[in-house]
DNA sequence: CCTAGTGTTACATTTTACTATTACACTATA
DNA sequence: TATAGTGTAATAGTAAAATGTAACACTAGG
């Protein structure tokens, strides 16, 4: 897996199994790769994968059964609500970061609107 | 100045600049505060400081003159496409991470419509 | 010429993320 | 009960960002 030098990389995993079970590649009760798995899949190191997952532990995305796994979370509630989350700090941080260079709401607005459009053209 | 622990001190410092030349609190020509005074202000070292505009310099945002100080660049073309270049890559974060999410393009556009009128409410 | 203000650079140190490695604890199963 | 698969944790080492400090180079003005 790629990871931008700028974020920490445990950061960048643990967005990685947010979206995972967001979208239901990991679904409600699912067991997630063995750690030592993971960190091969994504070239990292055991500590590292750790460390990601131990947030997701605190948060009760998913829940460590010693021995056997960690699974996701059964509670489809809480997914939800993550999702949510997620989509509203995206959505807050393009607002600030345009306001803070003057663009106004509705210029943000069609500027979106624009930038889908031109993907559109590419593809 | 506060500081997002998970990006860069000297990145956030380089992005600082950038929203002063852009929305005009440093105009074309302006002398930036000294490097040391820069320090002061941000509440970081002098090499942080340094190290930001080194960027800045190589991008020709600025023009250093040794013994008077940093300029902001005179050529008006490089601030606007600037600007363009910030705000396309705020596009494109909030379009790909929301993507990541199974979220449509259609669906994009209204949730920022109703983040927008949410924030209008509680103003 | 001297001094204050400026950019530039170098060095040692601290902090934190990450790695490599190892060990321990628990579970299931052959 | 032995073994393989799992989570958990500790230790030591590496790399990069950031700091503290100092020195050097250039400019302007008295």
């Amino acid at each position: 897996m790629k990871f931008d030098d700028k974020i920490p990389i445990y950061y960048q995993i643990k967005n990685y199994i947010y979206r995972q079970i967001i979208v239901g590649e990991l679904a409600p009760g699912d067991k997630l790769p063995a750690v030592r798995q993971l960190a091969v899949n994504l070239t990292v190191n055991v500590n590292t994968v750790q460390r990601a997952l131990g947030e997701l532990i605190s948060e009760k995305i998913i829940e460590p059964q010693r021995g056997k796994g960690n699974f996701v979370t059964e509670d489809q509630g809480t997914i939800e609500k993550l999702k949510k989350l997620l989509i509203t700090q995206q959505l807050q941080e393009l607002y600030e970061n345009l306001h803070q260079l003057n663009v106004t709401d509705t210029e943000i607005v069609s500027y979106l609107q624009d930038y889908i459009a031109k993907r559109k053209q590419v593809q």
